[in-house]
Formats: structure tokens, sequence, C-alpha cells
DNA sequence: TGTACATCAGTGAACGCGCGTTCACTGATGTAC
DNA sequence: TGTACATCAGTGAACGCGCGTTCACTGATGTAC
């Protein structure tokens, strides 16, 4: 097979491959959907190099799909943390991090769907998916413990750190799994209620004890209009800024 | 190859084999985990057939596991409406609806698997995803759709219920695609704690003009803490059934 | 300044596998006469 | 009551494919003397 298109690497440059390997790969992971439409001989051949070279760089197929996607994973902090940096208390901070959760995995729905969306792989494999794992869930937990620090949940940050996750996973994979449900035309919109409802029922639900039984869905109707009523005369209070500080 | 442990159907008893064929795929695909990992000739070899002898009975690999699939999925609807059963008002129902779905998907993390977290597959085979989709969609929705009448929840239930799917469908596969994630001990508290949460986020949400802007933290703390103070002096009015009728 | 040599990036050919699917066939079973 | 025949459930062998991975190798490049 010659290898076309591409000159070898200068001595001590070996690691230009590894660059262009994942580069291709990422490029063939996205056209293909999937990671298993990612083939070895196709992205040796689309890198201008014979297949047994992605040997060198990369230990075998998994640990190429795994650097493809974690590549990828390392921005999702950092978009949490850009979209939150104007929010005006840390519940909004908290609700502008969950969108731009679910649109980092839309835009990235390949990535997203092998780190959070695949079985446990028994070896080496899994550790990337359990790595993306602790790292976004970590990010959504800092938010969250700011949420309590200022008093809108109650209670230990971790079980509504993960039911949060939970709601805005299942929005991101929903979305991302069944692309041809009729969705609301304002998709934007509507993920955004996804994120609204989880946090709001957070912030109430940290408020009960576990298992408290609720009043009957007429009276609880009615405290649901009170408290709506009293939400909506608001907003000339001090403002502070996401740890809750006056500014 | 000899079919071992089988004795030829009689004419006309052509279909005793494909049901053990579905009993037989279902078995693999259970201890497979996955549905690459169901093998037609896996499939016939346990079945005590020859590999050829499925082509009599399905169309082709993706028509067995969808069959194996749909053939669990007819259940859900069920479980959900005798969960939801003893309710004493449509609230409740829902929650009890939601806790229902969750435990049927990590009941059948397998089924649930191929049916709602698998990319859109090209031909035929979507149909069995689209189909189950569907399905427990309009289940949602009805218990939704009751929650509106009784006025529970405020608007349009469309809307409503496929922010709801997604937080329930976010419990169920995040905690099948990350079995190994520390959850908390008391699993069923915690899905349970993440079904209230998005029923109570809808209900309040419901009640919110779209991208209605909420007061600070501070004061939505407040709020809440108020609103939960109303809540807990409860539970002496009219009981009613689950469609809101006195009972 | 020239040359032998170690190193490094990559090659080429092959192995072995398991898969879905096809196709011509067989032999038991029921039925029509 | 006996027999030819159509039907039906299933067989056996093979096709063709693409895959991940291995292994002995090559040839350019830099370096030591």
């Amino acid at each position: 097979m010659a290898a076309v298109g591409r000159t070898r690497a200068r001595r001590g440059d070996g690691d230009l491959l590894r660059g262009e390997l994942l580069r291709v790969a990422e490029e063939l992971l996205v056209e293909a959907g999937d990671s298993s439409g990612v083939t070895l001989r196709g992205v040796a051949e689309r890198a201008g190099v014979t297949t047994p070279s992605v040997y060198l760089h990369f230990a075998d197929k998994a640990a190429l799909v795994d650097a493809v996607c974690l590549s990828v994973w390392h921005r999702l902090g950092r978009r949490m943390d850009e979209a939150a940096a104007d929010a005006p208390d840390p519940f909004d901070g908290l609700r502008r991090r969950g969108m731009a959760y679910v649109r980092f995995g839309l835009d990235h729905p390949v990535h997203y769907r092998v780190l959070m969306m695949q079985p446990p792989q028994p070896a080496a494999t899994g550790g990337a998916a359990a790595v993306a794992a602790r790292d976004c869930f970590a990010h959504l937990l800092d938010a969250v413990a700011a949420c309590v620090r200022v008093g809108v949940f109650r209670g230990e940050p971790e079980p509504l750190a993960l039911s949060l996750w939970a709601a805005v996973h299942g929005a991101t994979s929903l979305l991302i799994s069944k692309p041809n449900f009729p969705w609301p035309d304002d998709l934007d919109g509507f993920v955004d209620g996804c994120v609204r409802m989880a946090g709001m029922g957070a912030a109430v639900l940290s408020r009960l004890a576990v298992g408290e039984h609720l009043p009957h869905a007429h009276r609880l109707a009615g405290e649901l209009d009170t408290l709506v009523a009293g939400l909506a005369w608001s907003s000339d209070e001090p403002t502070t800024d996401e740890n809750g500080e006056l500014a």
C-alpha cells in the first residue's frame, strides 16, 4: 500500500502522526456516528499511512477512540464555567451550566454517546468513560454546593447533584437517541424548560423530608399558585455574584 | 451440524421454533448485555437448530432482536398503569408511573438500551425503537393530561410530558450506563427523588411564562420556604380518585 | 571531513476470526385420489 | 386401504467480507568516532 499524501516524519517528530491520527479518527467518528464505524484501516488510510502505524502511537483501537473523545471532553468544564460567568446568582449559574452541558452534548453527540451512553467496558476502555463521568459530575456538584450555601437548596449537595445530572443527561441523551421524535420546534426553549424544571424541582424537594407525602392535587395546585404569585413581585433586592456575595 | 436436543416440528407447528428462538435470543441478549453480542449462530445453536433456520422465521438479525425487545416492552404500559392504580390523585399517579418506568428500565437494561439508547437505525430496525418511544411517551402524556385537568399542571401537556420523559429517561439510562458510579445506597429512594424532583419542577414551571426571570436566589429561597411550610399543614381535604373526581 | 552504526518512523504481507447471508438440498408428514 | 405427490421444517456447505492485530522488514536520519 502506497502511503499517499504524507511524507514520513523526521526523527523525533513521531508525535506529529499521533496528532494527525487523532484528527482523522475524530473526523471518521463524526461521519460514522458510532465508534464501531471507526476502523483502524480507515483511519490509517485517511492519514496516508499504513494500518500498523497506528500501533506506534496507540495501544489499540479502544485507546484511540478514548483519546479522541476525551480530547473534546476537556472543553466541557470550561464551557460550563464560561456559560455561568455572568450569572446573577448561583441558582442561575447552575441553570446556565445545565444548558451548557446539554448544548455540549448535542454539539458532540458521538463523543457523548461513547463516553456517557455506552455500557462500561471491561478493561482500560472504561477508564475514559469513568473519567468523563466523574469530571462532569464534579462540575455540577460544585454548582449545587454554591446553591446550598446561598440557601436556594437545603441539605446534602451530592444527591441533589446526582438527580440534576440525571435530568440534564436525560434531555441530552434522549435528543441524541431519538432525533426523529417530534420535539418542539423551539429546541433551545425546550431544553431550557427541562433544565429549569430540574432546578426548581430540586429546590422544592430539598426542603421536603424523604418520602414526605404531599397534599392532594387540588390543594397542591393552590399552594403552587400562591408560590408563583409570590415570585412575580420580585427583583429589587441586592444583587449578589455567583458566590452569593453582595456585589 | 447435528441438531442436538430438538426434534423437528410437525407440519403446521413451524411457529413453535419462532417462539423458541425468541426465548433463546432474549437469554443471549441478557447474557451478552448488548445486541452485538447476540449471534444468529449462537441463537440457532442454543435452540438446537442450524443457523439458516432462523431465516424461516425472521427476515434478518435486526428483526429478531427487535422482536425480542418489543415483546418485553409491551409490559411497560401495563406496569405503569398497575403502579398508578391506587394513587390518591393524578399527580401521585404520575409519580408512580415514573417510578414504574425507571424500575422497568432497570429490570430490562439491555432491552432498554436497544430500544431507547441506540442511534436510530436507517432501515426497518428503527421501527421498533420508534414504536417503543411513541408508546411510553403516550403513557406519560395521558398521565400529564390528567394532572392538567386537575390543575396541578397548567398549560399544554405535550412539552411537560416531554420534559418529564427526559427526566425519567435520564435516571434510567444513567444508572444503566454508569453502574459503577458511586450512587446512593438507597437506590430506590434516589430514583424516587429524581421522579419527584421532575414532577414538582414541572408543576412550578408550568405556572411560569417561558423564560420568565426568577427573583434572586436569596429571595427565591424565602419564597420556597413559605411554599413548603404551606404544604406541611395539608391532607384533610376531600379525596379524589386518579381522574380528579370526588370519591 | 568521512564513515560505520544505532535509532526511529513506518511498511507489507499475512493470520485468524466470526460474522450475516445464500442456495441447493433432504426427508418426514399430511393429503388427494 | 394403498400410493403418488405436494408441502413444509429444517439441513449442510459455502461465500465473501472486514476486522484487529502481529511480525519480520526497510530505509532515511542523525550521531559517535
